[in-house]
DNA sequence: GCAAGGTC
């Protein structure tokens, strides 16, 4: 056709593309074959854009077309320092399982003039179009470049969206740039660490393979967890409170009626008691109210995912997971509509009649749907909305008629249903019930009882999963005055909140803007995956120890990593970057930044991790790689192999030594000074030495096991040009050589009394104390003083701090080589003397370092109010000792201690 | 072996 286009249409899925081929070409003349996907298939009909003639080809993606990943050379675990994810360089690909679809684009936008991108009308929709953009101007550069926008597959909305085509928003597509670049550098970087750290320092049982376990961080995910563990901690941490409450029945010859207390209840045994003597020495009660009113229950909204997903859990006990697996199935065979939808109002354009109408067969619910479509049942309401709308996909609705297939589980069957009885049920009236009030007055006492009689059931005859108790009272009068049946002191106990059930996950997650509508079944699944919670027959979720662990880690390192606060303070960012009030790069700039500074002081604080790892967990003897040492921070490339990194190790002697990760194929390794009490690689970088970047290692020596003239901190480099660490390993010799020579382990503290009750030392890896009670961890004041000893001719020196006899050494310093000097073999301790002073009392300590003491826990702890593992409960109320006795005797008034509440001049006032 | 987001 002379003057006649090639518009190539790109939809997010195979079925909108399907969708709006068959509403735009009205099924006439519609062609359809097969593209290099089999499931992107290709329509091609005749159109007209404004007057101009165009030969249409319409096929889709299946989602997002492109990956983000870091360049090769950082994608091993073992390549780069974790903190180093936060500026390593990115990039954004096609993956092996889209090469088929990308290709197929390029074929078709080679014979096409115009691109319009049908992808759905969110940030996610214009970032995946932006994908198919790049892909299609690779092969062809003058492509002229247009955006559907559309909300609904519906015929009269998809004309207009054809013959209104705009231009693509760059905004929501860096908004979702920026997203995915933040998630995958938090991700993978705190992912590499803790999983590093922490996986083989721990037996950790909940795996059955803890070798390959993951100990994943996610911005989702992690939060997910939060919430299950911040239940389980108020669960724990409740302490029952007994009360007491005073009922009241009435029994006439219409039958009989519950006061209850209009107090509730009080947790004062003797208020209650006064108050109780009150009501039975005035035993006569009077009607002060009767009222009467009409109470409506409505129907629900119509279906979004998220509520699809809680019913199914409540009322069929369904995983989120297998919901949104089951829906898909029913989606794609084409029983119900789009099953990830926000939306939970209906456009005033559907059709509802006809989606009634087709379910008007059914054996169960037939006869209500043709109840609703006679309009002299009054039964039909235009359904309400709950005031969310995608602007891409309508609410969950059946599309197509089945009294149930071949080949169906229960599971589908049961969400078919649930999909149409919701439906019917959005569209009806609501039920009503017609309620009695009425309250009592008991020597100045106030009680009530109510009754409800059902009027008009309506939307509950087929929504049977919701039920509106009646319950009938006798008829009262006010001013009546009759005696209770009974009149009784009741007592009960305070329960803890249920764990959190899946319902009440995903509505946490929702409330906070936790994951989209698509993925948040995907972040409940992956805490069961990586063995952080599990879920009981109940739907009721429980962190495991490691869940446990990892979020009190973080907890009491005083960060809110596990917390919804970062995600939502992402998505404010994103909102801006969507809406042109930031750009992208100033948004990555100031998260990632932040984000960075808070990774590295993390990293500083692992201690904390370990600490709250130690709680649950035994620790580990596990050697990794074979070398018998376990793998800790990368220090710089490997400079042998060239392929793999150089990782700072410790063997369980705590000997250190930097090797290749690539071991035992490459054999690279430096062994440090024996001497090292700890080590840690820093994120600052030797500027001498080459090929870089090399890390600078912090070190901690133990004093006594180096010369005098030495500090004991040292910021190191193994990269050649630390002279001082040359020194120290020619002077004290390395870790390895010293435990071939069979010395033991010298954290081996004599003056340390050991008890087979504690476990091991996250500090100094010692028995007999904790960590809380390390010593290596507290500075402590020193005097300068020693005892000399002899014993068998032999001078003995004994330190002056802790008497413990010293060890006789030889200095190997450039100044002092050769000569001899004592000193402590408590790690605790810093004391050293020279030989040649002991007679004249020379003996010195240094003072230890205390830049490595983290904060206290306390003041942290305080301010965060957190709903504690250590208990809590309301000031204001008092306990009851198990016999009942009363422990406050305070007008329950006034509060005034000089009387009770029955003598109290404020009563009534 | 890491994230979260699309989707088959």
């Amino acid at each position: 056709m002379s003057g006649t286009i090639k518009v190539l249409n790109v939809a997010e899925k195979p079925s909108v593309a399907k969708s709006v081929s068959g509403l735009l070409s009205r099924n006439q003349g519609l062609r359809v074959r097969e593209g290099r996907s089999r499931y992107n298939k290709i329509f091609e009909f005749n159109y007209s854009i404004r007057g101009q003639p165009c030969q249409m080809l319409f096929t889709s993606v299946t989602g997002h077309l492109m990956e983000l990943e870091f360049e090769d050379r950082f994608r091993k675990w073992h390549s780069c320092d974790p903190g180093d994810l936060y500026h390593a360089p990115v990039r954004k690909f096609v993956p092996e399982d889209k090469l088929d679809i990308k290709r197929t684009l390029e074929e078709e936008a080679r014979r096409c003039q115009w691109l319009v991108l049908w992808l759905d009308c969110d940030r996610e929709g214009e970032n995946i179009a932006f994908e198919v953009i790049e892909v299609c101007r690779a092969v062809k550069r003058n492509l002229t470049i247009r955006r559907a926008r559309f909300s609904a597959l519906i015929e009269r909305e998809i004309h207009h969206a054809t013959q209104n085509l705009v231009d693509p928003n760059q905004w929501f597509s860096d908004a979702v740039d920026a997203r995915q670049e933040i998630d995958l550098r938090i991700g993978a970087s705190f992912t590499r660490f803790q999983t590093m750290l922490l996986r083989d320092k721990f037996v950790i049982d909940s795996a059955t393979d803890d070798r390959n376990l993951v100990l994943s961080y996610g911005p989702c995910q992690f939060p997910t967890l939060g919430f299950v563990v911040e239940r389980y901690w108020e669960v724990q941490s409740h302490e029952p409170e007994e009360f007491w409450t005073i009922n009241c029945s009435h029994k006439s010859d219409e039958g009989v009626a519950t006061f209850n207390w209009m107090r509730g209840h009080l947790f004062d045994y003797t208020c209650a008691v006064i108050v109780y003597e009150m009501c039975v020495q005035e035993p006569n009660a009077t009607v002060t109210k009767v009222q009467h009113q009409e109470k409506l229950k409505y129907p629900p909204y119509p279906l979004s995912t998220i509520e699809l997903e809680k019913r199914a859990s409540r009322y069929f006990r369904m995983s989120s997971e297998h919901t949104m697996k089951v829906a898909e199935d029913l989606y794609q065979a084409g029983f119900i509509s789009y099953p990830r939808t926000e939306t939970d109002s209906f456009s005033s354009r559907t059709d509802l009649h006809a989606i009634v109408q087709e379910q008007q067969e059914h054996p169960e619910w037939g006869s209500y749907a043709q109840r609703l479509l006679d309009p002299e049942t009054g039964l039909w309401r235009n359904p309400g909305s709950g005031g969310h709308d995608d602007k891409a996909h309508p609410p969950i609705h059946p599309t197509k008629f089945s009294a149930g297939e071949h080949g169906w589980s229960q599971d589908h069957r049961k969400l078919y249903e649930l999909v149409v009885r919701h439906f019917l049920a959005c569209v009806s009236q609501p039920a009503v019930g017609a309620e009695t009030i009425v309250e009592i007055d008991i020597a100045g006492e106030l009680f009530s009882a109510s009754g409800r009689m059902i009027l008009e059931r309506n939307y509950l005859d087929v929504y049977r999963y919701e039920s509106w108790g009646a319950s009938m009272i006798p008829t009262y009068t006010v001013g009546q005055q009759f005696t209770p049946t009974s009149l009784t002191l009741d007592t009960g106990v305070t329960r803890p909140p249920p764990l959190l059930s899946e319902a009440d996950l995903l509505s946490c997650m929702d409330k906070a803007g936790i994951g989209t509508d698509a993925t948040m079944h995907d972040h409940i699944k992956k805490l069961l995956d990586r063995f952080y919670a599990t879920k009981d027959s109940n739907t009721r979720f429980s962190p495991t120890n490691l869940g446990e662990a990892l979020v009190m880690g973080y907890d009491d390192m005083g960060y809110e990593l596990w917390k919804p606060n970062l995600r939502s303070m992402m998505e404010f960012d994103m909102k801006q970057v969507s809406v042109g009030n930031k750009s992208k790069d100033e948004v990555l700039a100031t998260c990632l930044q932040q984000m960075k500074a808070c990774f590295l002081d993390a990293r500083l604080n692992k201690v904390k991790l370990l600490e709250a790892m130690a709680v649950f967990f035994e620790r580990s003897n596990r050697a990794v790689g074979g070398d018998n040492y376990t793998a800790g921070e990368v220090v710089r490339q490997c400079n042998l192999c060239q392929e793999s990194s150089m990782v700072l190790k410790k063997n369980r002697e705590g000997n250190f030594m930097v090797g290749c990760s690539g071991f035992p194929q490459c054999r690279n390794a430096i062994w440090l000074p024996g001497s090292i009490l700890e080590a840690a690689v820093t994120s600052n970088i030797c500027t001498s030495c080459n090929p870089g970047p090399v890390n600078l290692i912090q070190f901690k020596f133990r004093q006594i096991e180096i010369p005098p003239g030495f500090n004991a901190n040292h910021l190191g480099c193994i990269g050649g040009c630390d002279d001082t660490l040359r020194q120290l390993i020619e002077i004290c010799g390395t870790g390895s050589r010293m435990s071939a020579r069979g010395r033991g382990p010298t954290t081996t503290s004599s003056n340390v009394p050991r008890s087979s009750n504690h476990g091991v030392c996250i500090h100094c890896q010692q028995t007999g104390h904790s960590s809380n009670d390390c010593p290596s961890q507290f500075s402590r004041s020193r005097n300068s003083r020693s005892r000399v000893n002899s014993q068998n001719g032999e001078p003995s020196v004994s330190c002056s701090t802790c008497d413990t006899p010293c060890v006789l050494r030889t200095a190997n310093t450039e100044n002092n080589r050769g000569r001899k000097f004592y000193s402590c073999p408590s790690q605790e301790c810093n004391f050293f003397i020279w030989e040649d002073d002991l007679n004249n009392g020379n003996g010195r300590s240094i003072p230890r370092s205390t830049a490595n003491r983290s904060a206290s826990n306390s003041s942290r702890r305080g301010g965060r109010g957190r709903v504690g593992r250590n208990g809590s409960r309301a000031a204001d109320t008092t306990f009851v000792s198990a016999t009942g006795d009363p422990v406050s005797n305070r007008c329950y008034v006034c509060g005034d201690p000089s009387h009770f509440a029955n003598v109290c001049p404020n009563r009534g006032m």
